[in-house]
DNA sequence: ATGAAAGCGCTAACAA
DNA sequence: TTGTTAGCGCTTTCAT
């Protein structure tokens, strides 16, 4: 490895005026950097990030910490970050937690210990106290979920009002009998989303026949599952809103398997909006999320909050609204059908 | 932060001591590790990755270098490696050169600068000297693409095989005028991959009505223009088969957005399997690629090989073979399509 | 079984 | 404008 001072032996000068002259220092003249530039690249000079970083200046290491980055959530966030961040000269490295609570710890003192310039996180439902007190010490972003004892930083989506949308949609259709396919309560996003769907329905007739299928948010088959439970009911729903991308393509899967006619028997909306969706079945009624643009600006306020450099930036947070993209799968309930189903719910609800 | 002098210091032993009771030596004595354990536990102690790399001992950090994290087949491979890799206590770090040469350089002379213990490489079709010699310096694997100046050491699949098995297909149901849609030669997969395709037609009656459409592998505008042009022809291919993920999935857009009817009027292998591929029209005949058990043998090789730190492993390259997924897309030529068509092929070929 | 001290490559305070 | 020197936290001889 080519270090400062075989430069500066080459040069017949100091290491510190070559290391001032590489780091563009006004007191070196043009000259001296000139002929320093020259002599590093002929040399195929490269810093050692390791010893700058021992003086104190963190690395240009940020680390991003995702449950899974084949979610395409995740991997439309590490890109956008990655295009963002390169142009402040900085790296991205990539930590999975799986939704492990230790695993995530495991990271994050890993990345604590490269001297990581921040963490941009989606964090766990309820991390790890180590995780917490070492994340403090550190410039930290939450992205999409939020736990408040990691502060303030964060930048997410309006879940209730992703999921109220949604749910509207198929209440202004006349859909009474409607289903939720979601995640539990312990992340706060499940819980932001089951509420949206609660407030859709509240007040109007499907109130009273609404019906949960809460489970783990990451899993195809969970969506698989939850749509065989609810066909197989006595009085299936005539319409099923989904709460999470996995989800979604596990119930559409089986929606696809089970050869189930939407939208005449079923209304169904997704949750995402991935590549596929527009050709499953007569197109996919879904929620469409501003990932990519919510992560640029999770980078750009990274960036910025680095310069400034403050130990106490402001903290910020912002949220993103949805979208419903309305599709072929969802119609308004047949007359038919209103007058059959709903009868029987009647009778249950009495 | 507490460094090692901060436990020595409460113990009142030396820096040293403490240094070797967290590195497991055997000249401490088991009392004298267990206190020490305690109290880095309970100062909270995390080592100073920097200050154990400037001992020469390289981090542990591995540069993971592909085109876009966004196409399916990159961030299952960033999966896979992750999870392969945080078992030896190593960290991934993602850059995305989106197939740009120079952007390529900038992401490998920051993973120099950072002393990477290795790097695992998709690179670009042709890389820049430098990143050459830069990589000749670090233990570099190849994956999927291989480029012969960065080495043996090359994980990959057989493209060749996968376009050939797929185009064979093809021809075995009679299928004549055979499109193929995929990316142009400048890359090794591209040129792999139109070699199969040639290879399945080659003798057959196919042979002579063969029609390709050469683009940028990565874009799915590509697919769906190529689509569009095969199908404006005066006489259209029977069938098509796909030379990558991207063009497929806009190849399929396409194709269902005009409405053309498959496998009746034209039969469809994809390239990879995506989720969703499986519900497209009839279900997609795609071939299916062992993409994460490629990605975890690398991360198994890469990790092997760093045991061994031996200054010259032993160059290694394996090549996993694809499989063909039947699916509804493709179908035998019909009676009537095979003496109609066939017959004003013929002539054209005459 | 433990301590003292040197040094990795770089930067920054202090000198000249 | 350039040089000298100290020291970041850790590992690793060499001593004890």
């Amino acid at each position: 490895m080519v270090t400062i001072k075989d430069i500066a032996a080459r040069l017949e000068v100091s290491a510190s005026t070559v290391g001032r002259a590489l780091a563009d220092d006004p007191r070196i003249s043009a000259a001296m950097k000139q002929k320093v530039q020259e002599v590093a690249n002929d040399m195929g000079y490269v810093v050692n990030r390791a010893a700058r970083m021992m003086r104190g200046v963190s690395s240009n290491l940020v680390g991003l910490v995702v449950p899974d980055i084949r979610n395409s959530f995740y991997s439309t966030i590490a890109h956008a970050l990655s295009k963002c961040l390169e142009s402040a000269d900085l790296q991205l490295t990539l930590s999975e937690t799986d939704d492990d609570r230790l695993v995530e710890l495991r990271h994050i003192r890993e990345l604590t210990s490269v001297n990581v310039a921040g963490i941009i996180i989606v964090p766990t439902a309820r991390p790890h106290p180590e995780s917490v007190r070492l994340l403090k010490m550190t410039s930290c972003i939450q992205l999409l979920r939020r736990h408040a004892s990691l502060g303030e930083h964060w930048f997410g989506i309006d879940d209730t009002q992703a999921l109220f949308q949604a749910t509207r949609h198929l209440v202004e259709l006349g859909h009474q009998r409607i289903a939720y396919i979601g995640g539990t309560t312990d992340l706060p996003t499940g819980a932001a989303r089951l509420q949206g769907f609660h407030g859709a329905v509240a007040g109007s007739k499907a109130a009273a026949h609404v019906r949960e299928e809460l489970g783990a948010p990451a899993s195809t088959d969970f969506g698989r599952d939850a749509i065989r439970r609810l066909l197989a009911l006595r009085s299936p729903p005539t319409a099923v809103v989904l709460g999470s991308v996995q989800n979604t393509q596990g119930a559409l899967e089986e929606l696809h398997a089970s050869g189930v006619s939407v939208p005449e028997t079923l209304s169904v909306v997704g949750f995402g909006d991935e590549l596929g969706f527009r050709w499953w079945g007569p197109g996919l009624t879904t929620i469409s999320l501003p990932v990519s643009e919510l992560a640029t600006a999770c980078g750009l306020w990274f960036i910025h909050q680095l310069k400034q450099k403050s130990a106490n930036p402001a903290p910020y947070s912002s949220v993103s609204p949805p979208t419903l993209v309305v599709r072929g799968s969802t119609r308004a309930v047949e007359a038919a059908n209103a007058s059959r189903a709903p009868a029987r719910s009647r009778q249950l609800a009495g």
